[in-house]
DNA sequence: CTGAAAGCGCTAACAA
DNA sequence: TTGTTAGCGCTTTCAG
């Protein structure tokens, strides 16, 4: 009975050519109304509205794929993490606000990636870079420079906290160096001497530079780190309670640390819960400070150092929105530009001058 | 001199026509082999060789607009939020977590939506539904019904937490009450008589259910509940510390509740805050119980409620799958399933019997 | 000011 | 077993 073609999978709502045949003009005058593409010439303000009319009649949604095919641009950036222990994580959390906030100004969605590890980041990258996303935003990759060299260079790409500069790829980072340096002169100066550090793992090249700040802040007061003073973590507060409980056995009857840095604000955390269940109390028999300055930290009023986390996702989209319009104008896209900025301390309360009498570990 | 176009735009790397090309065959012989199209016929293995090397010679990557457009799916769904109080939250990152997770093991992307707040929802989900995602998630939607029946139809939805039955929209929730209920008859079992609830925003309908399991366990002991024992914040710390701190100067020189059960950990962890300042003791001299066990909880040891907010992603992505593929072979997509989800409690460190001697507010 | 036609890269129906 | 043809919905030349 009917002409009407039966499609066997559910055609999308109303498409432009349905909107121009309802207001009796061409699918493309009706593109250029309803969708701005920015083709030469203008439509009179009569068949204009005609057109809006039939759209909003016909209820119009503009096809997000088919835009994207044409256009190759789906206005969508992607970002890349892992799961570090299953988990994403307060650092995740407050750079992926930052980087949605920022996206969301640009007119850009966000989809992330999160995989188990980064050494799957060599096989499924590509796959990512298909045409869902314009760019991609690493976030702390560890990549080894192999891998690097390998990325497609059809996506335009930016890091946040590389462990390695790769070609082409612009990098956002903080200072931390500076800002563990900062944080651990200011507690030598507080009269501290015994600084039991808590470091990140040894694969995290942050974790170093915690180190490196560390050691400095040690040397320029002259002052020797002896090797048993850093421990090492992985950036849980599981692994804080772990680590600290089994140097604190192992030093049983010996001074207490009068203060320690952790590798950041979770692992201070634990800490703090391990030395409470000693009853010990913070800062008055010992100081613990931490570093990020996530919600974590902001919520129990821990000292730290504050990384601008939310602001280098906003960075890390501005870098990577330059290089996406830069390759859609058919420049080149991969430039290496490297932002660092600097880190803050703050306060909390968790951080004090050392206690007039040595405390002996329980 | 050459006869090859030069497009004005960039094109994507290598397609199956290039592909095929090479190999000496048609373009969708080339899709069978490398994208697995589903089409009725098989390939010899000898061509099948052809167009791998092919493929693998000119790089082949498939290109995902093209393919969601032919094929009206992306394999992207969607996780819609509010950003409150300009920050994404815990509860979000838990959830996330969960979702993620689950859509990574069937095989879809996650993109995540974040507005200011609710009220734009109904502007700007018709946008969001526009080809790039396959479906929704509505992360604890506060949707009036108007807007809810206006939701675009083309799209699947399900909604966690959903604050109104959606039509033709799935829910998963877990059971607040009754986790609310479960908690304060435990601290009421322990002795305490003057438990102070420092609940959520009125708006918030997860709050009222919580402030209904806190008024039953009461009731169920034959207490009586009066009007100034509970007390609203939103969800934040900083909204707990401030509360709090203006109901103690209100109630100074009278007893100190004995207990305080909060909206969530957070609020939770603003309390003990403020206590701390005061020089009293958790739980030695108040107990502070949260509400949703979010990694603010596990790292500080907070006594508080379960909510398997992971699990409910997972649920979630499981629901939206469904109604996706039901939509896909051409059924009925919309229908509300309603998924609830028990709670638990978590002992944690800061809920112990109430003191011996009433403490008054400083 | 407007329309016709071609193409973005892929998949699905139908022939050969 | 393979090729041909026809879309998916939108943009963009290029003519009228």
């Amino acid at each position: 009975m009917s002409d009407q073609a039966k499609p066997r999978k559910a055609r999308h709502a109303a498409t432009l050519a349905d909107v121009g045949r309802e207001a009796g003009v061409s699918a493309m005058a009706a593109s250029t109304v309803l969708n701005g593409a920015r083709t030469s010439t203008r439509i009179s303000d009569e068949t204009r509205q005609r057109i809006l009319a039939a759209a909003d009649k016909l209820q119009y949604r503009p096809n997000a794929t088919a835009r994207g095919l044409a256009e190759r641009r789906l206005n969508t950036i992607g970002l890349a993490t892992t799961l570090s222990g299953n988990e994403l994580n307060q650092y995740f959390l407050e750079v992926f606000n930052g980087v949605i906030e920022a996206a969301a100004a640009a007119g850009q969605n966000t989809t992330v990636f999160a995989m188990p590890d980064w050494q799957q980041v060599g096989s499924r990258l590509p796959a990512i870079c298909d045409g869902r996303i314009d760019g991609l935003i690493l976030l702390a990759p560890l990549i080894n420079p192999d891998d690097a060299a390998q990325l497609p260079d059809h996506t335009p790409f930016v890091a946040i906290h590389a462990n390695h500069a790769m070609p082409g790829v612009g990098n956002v980072a903080s200072d931390e160096e500076a800002g563990a340096h900062a944080m651990v002169a200011h507690m030598l100066s507080l009269g501290h001497r015994r600084v039991l550090h808590l470091a990140g793992p040894n694969t995290s090249s942050g974790a170093q530079r915690r180190i490196d700040g560390f050691r400095r802040a040690h040397a320029e007061a002259g002052l020797t780190v002896n090797p048993g003073q850093i421990l090492h973590s992985d950036y849980s507060a599981s692994s804080g309670r772990r680590v600290l409980t089994e140097w604190l056995e192992r030093h049983r009857g010996q001074p207490m640390p009068e203060a320690i840095f952790a590798a950041n604000d979770a692992v201070a955390l634990g800490c703090i819960d391990i030395l409470a269940g000693l009853g010990l109390r913070v800062p008055q028999d010992v100081s613990v400070v931490g570093f990020d300055d996530t919600l974590l930290a902001r919520t129990t009023r821990l000292a730290t150092v504050r990384q601008p986390l939310r602001d280098m996702g906003h960075q890390a989209v501005s870098l990577l929105m330059q290089a996406i319009e830069a390759k859609h104008r058919g420049q080149p896209a991969r430039q290496a530009t490297e932002v660092l900025l600097p880190t803050e301390l703050v306060p909390g309360q968790t951080l004090s001058a050392p206690p007039a009498d040595t405390v002996l570990i329980p």
